[in-house]
DNA sequence: TGTTTGTTACGAAACGTTTCGTAACGACGC
DNA sequence: GCGTCGTTACGAAACGTTTCGTAACAAACA
């Protein structure tokens, strides 16, 4: 029982959740300027949107005042690790190995953030001992 | 002119490229069993989808004989790419980074991949000194 | 030849997504 | 009070995706 019920944002929800989860609870006002940074959007698209989204449980608002304020009803890594699970069984066969070569091989990867990552290796390992310890020595 | 007119796949016809890469060249019915393995799915379905893949570009097929040939016409290693510029683009803000640690954080790898990630982190800096070649020692 | 079987072609329904036009409505300034 | 402005609500169109029923057709076979 550990996979609840989690909807499937679709990528224009995406887009909003972003806004959301980088800015905080927002108006439709705001969302809508956001969004507008990066491409032609309607005001009231957007609205219809975060309406929408509020129907299936991806938002929640509150409509106290007259201008509702909308808040991502979805954890950002939650939706995150939903959204790999998805692309890596579309494409990938499941396997994240590839997925990660993929993501990192074809794109300029700072050294800061290799590092980061030999970090995150490193704790896995320590966590997770699943082979001969001995192998490490 | 690097980015080249890449269509792109749905969900379903994924499942249906998957099979392609990974079996070659196939019939219809081939991969309508194929699909069938995973879940139920009509033969005039998984037909009519090769169909719109043909006229999209997806595909290309052998219509020499009665039973048409399909066979991919994406590569793999692109497609893949290109699946996850999007994902990077629609949820993780264009930070590989942490789509990587999402992949690796909340899943079981095995010591195996996980060194093979070592080895690719490893042939990134050899490749690209960006900083201090002394660190490597 | 006539029947069965497997194939392609085609149309359409059902559904979800995205977009926007229009209307109603409240707040605010004049 | 009245008009303006920003907001929400609602309906619908346009479009893409997915699914399947039906028909046409060719090959194999009895």
């Amino acid at each position: 029982m550990t996979k609840k019920n989690i909807p499937r944002p679709t990528e224009s929800e995406l887009e909003i959740l972003q806004v959301l989860w980088q800015q905080g609870p927002s108006t439709v006002r705001f969302v809508n300027d956001e969004l507008s940074k990066r491409r032609d959007v309607g005001y009231t698209t957007t609205l219809k949107l975060l309406q929408l989204m509020h129907e299936k449980g991806i938002v929640t608002r509150d409509d106290s005042s007259r201008t509702h304020v909308y808040r991502a009803a979805l954890r950002e890594q939650e939706t995150q690790g939903m959204l790999i699970d998805r692309l890596l069984d579309a494409a990938f066969g499941g396997s994240a190995l590839k997925l990660v070569q993929q993501a990192l091989g074809n794109r300029q990867t700072s050294r800061e953030e290799l590092d980061q990552i030999r970090n995150l290796l490193d704790s896995i390992d320590n966590q997770n001992p699943t082979t001969d310890p001995d192998e490490l020595a």
